[in-house]
DNA sequence: GGTTAGGGTTAG
């Protein structure tokens, strides 16, 4: 380790060391010896961390050692089998009839790779120790030693060789992490090479992944979820996103289900299982190893290539199944990378719909001006009620009188106590027309009488007398044409008399629009109002679907709440798009146009998403 | 100053 070396203090005194195969019981030597096996430092059930570590050298005689220390930095840095270690007095004793090693008053410990010929750059925890050019002779004789009579070094296995090897160390950089439970947690590595088999993803909430999401999103298919269990999450959790890992005996199990549909479907997982066994655990390394080296130089011209390649493409193909269709030609963008974009900008986005407001999806019809761009509920039945019991007078009823351009009716309901109706049927050049042409005014009717009535008139205008003129009453619809009831803006109209109609007798037609105009009503449009939260792997975002809404569930907003079929029909989208049983991996892909744009609420700058050119596929439902 | 663990696979 170069910043070791840079610090440390070297002294020339010339220590012996002792062939393992004479290391006598209750004794300390000093030994060097060719690392066969170890288990990197795992905490104890006393106060310490322990670091058990295999040796062996020219003699042809093991030594086991175990090493203790309450702080794991303390410890040697045994990195992989086939290193070289130097101990400074170690005590020798007697366990289960095998002599072991362990650290005791003043123990130190170098350690040096294996590799033949390289720079011999010993690897301390301390500060200060000795170091004689005897130590380079040692270490490098060794070496050789161990190339010709020990088999130590495994082949580095990466991930795309993984389905010829159940057990191996994997080296590679973390890129993602998050607590699964109290026995379990996940990290998310790669090492530059892809799987050959499907691997597995284990479910987090997105919430809970660190890491760079548009990143992991972006390498997908190249990154690998290894759950690491028990003892293993405390080392996990303290992990840095971006260090360089050794994680000794990872576990590739093949995954064949029992159950038939997922039994065509095998994937890889990865587990790294509680224990020590087979030296399992974590090793981070630092950036100056050569290992790490290697991995960087290969992380670095992989990543160049994956922002060659249209990672649209990517996507595709882990996703197929859409229920919405948007922009076919533009690309998808993750969640991550529109939540982290400055507004007004435009995206494709491929998510899957989370939840949706409001849940009653009849309150989602609104009424909006493009005037003055307000928002108003529909008015419900009890209002509307309420408003025409009031206008129902029965003296102005009674001296009802017919004009030049429409004609007067009067009609007394059995049934109620003297209520009295009129109707005023407006002529069309001078004359009356068939009911199925004719617009009618209603002086006095209920609720019941209008749908009722609107089954047979073209148009039906709710009136009240005033001072014997006959008003317009803007809180309730101005103007009923079948299941279209017409509202009009009470900020933003101008009420004029009914007398204005009159200039509309000549017209082929009763068209809401003109009808407004003469009447000097700005009509509010009816629009859905939805609050959509689209997740991707990447992250959460919020959208509004209202301007674009109609042509988005083709279904038209004025019509629908008197018509049951089309609300049928809006139920059935909105359980398509977001399955009510709440299981998001059920859930169906949705490519939808979002465009983002700033507003301000209560001060704050804020960043708003709006869904367009965005439609249902509608042969899915 | 003493204890811990003391290699030989989970079974999630």
């Amino acid at each position: 380790m170069a910043a070791a070396r840079a610090g440390a203090r070297v002294s020339l005194q010339k220590y012996t060391y002792t062939p393992i195969d004479q290391l006598k019981e209750g004794k300390v030597f000093n030994v060097y010896g060719v690392v066969i096996f170890f288990k990197p430092p795992y905490r104890s059930k006393g106060t310490d961390y322990c670091l058990l570590v295999t040796i062996m050298d020219q003699s042809e005689a093991k030594l086991k050692c175990m090493l203790f220390s309450e702080n794991q930095e303390t410890l040697p840095i045994v990195y992989k089998v086939g290193e070289i270690v130097r101990f400074h007095r170690v005590k020798i004793q007697k366990f289960n009839d095998e002599i072991q090693g362990i650290n005791s008053g003043g123990f130190s410990a170098l350690v040096f790779d294996g590799i033949v010929g390289s720079p011999v750059s010993p690897r301390s925890t301390s500060k200060c120790y000795n170091f004689h050019p005897d130590d380079e002779r040692f270490v490098e004789v060794l070496r050789q030693w161990a190339s010709k009579h020990l088999k130590v070094s495994a082949p580095q296995i990466k991930i795309s060789d993984v389905e010829s090897v159940q057990f191996f160390d994997l080296l590679c950089q973390l890129v993602g992490k998050a607590e699964v439970d109290n026995s379990s947690y996940l990290i998310k590595v790669w090492d530059g090479t892809k799987i050959s088999s499907p691997s597995w993803n284990v479910f987090v909430e997105e919430a809970a992944l660190e890491g760079d999401q548009a990143l992991i999103h972006q390498r997908q298919s190249l990154i690998i979820d290894v759950l690491v269990y028990d003892n293993h999450v405390e080392s996990a959790k303290s992990l840095k996103i971006g260090s360089y890992l050794l994680i000794h005996n990872v576990h590739a199990k093949l995954h064949t289900s029992g159950k038939e549909n997922e039994a065509k479907n095998p994937h890889m997982e990865f587990h790294l299982h509680g224990g020590t066994c087979f030296g399992r655990g974590i090793t981070v390394l630092p950036e100056s190893n050569s290992d790490v080296q290697g991995l960087q130089r290969l992380l670095v011209s992989v990543h160049e290539s994956l922002d060659n390649i249209a990672s649209q493409e990517i996507i595709t193909t882990l996703h197929p199944q859409l229920a919405l269709k948007a922009q076919q030609d533009w690309p998808i963008t993750p969640l991550a990378t529109v939540l982290k974009s400055k507004a007004p900008h435009k995206y494709r986005i491929r998510a899957r719909l989370k939840s949706y407001e409001p849940q009653n999806l009849l309150q989602s019809v609104k009424l909006h001006c493009v005037k003055c761009n307000s928002l108003h509920d529909v008015p419900d039945e009890d209002t509307i009620k309420t408003v025409l019991q009031n206008n129902s007078d029965y003296d102005s009823v009674a001296g009802i009188q017919s004009t030049s351009w429409y004609q007067s009716a009067v009609w007394n309901t059995n049934n109620q106590q003297n209520r009295h109706i009129a109707i005023h049927f407006v002529k069309r050049h001078d004359i009356l027309q068939n009911p199925e042409d004719t617009l009618i005014m209603l002086q006095g009717g209920t609720l019941q009488e209008i749908y009722k009535l609107s089954k047979h008139f073209d148009s039906i205008i709710p009136v009240k007398a005033i001072q014997g003129n006959l008003e317009i009453d803007i809180s309730i619809p101005f103007l009923i044409q079948g299941n279209r009831w017409h509202y009009g803006c009470t900020r933003c109209s101008k009420i004029k008399s009914t007398e204005m109609l009159r200039s509309l007798s000549q017209e082929i037609s009763w068209n809401a629009t003109e009808i407004a105009k003469v009447l000097g009503i700005q009509p509010l449009s009816h629009v859905f109002t939805l609050h959509f939260t689209f997740v991707d792997e990447t992250g959460k975002l919020n959208a509004f679907l209202w301007n674009y809404s109609e042509q988005f569930f083709h279904i038209s907003a004025s019509e629908i709440l008197l018509d049951n079929k089309l609300q049928e029909k809006l139920f059935n989208i909105m359980d398509t798009l977001c399955p009510p049983r709440k299981i998001i991996d059920k859930s169906p892909w949705l490519d939808c146009c979002i465009k983002s744009y700033n507003t301000t609420n209560g001060g704050k700058r804020q960043i708003c998403y709006e869904i367009f050119d965005t439609e249902v596929v509608e042969d899915d439902l």
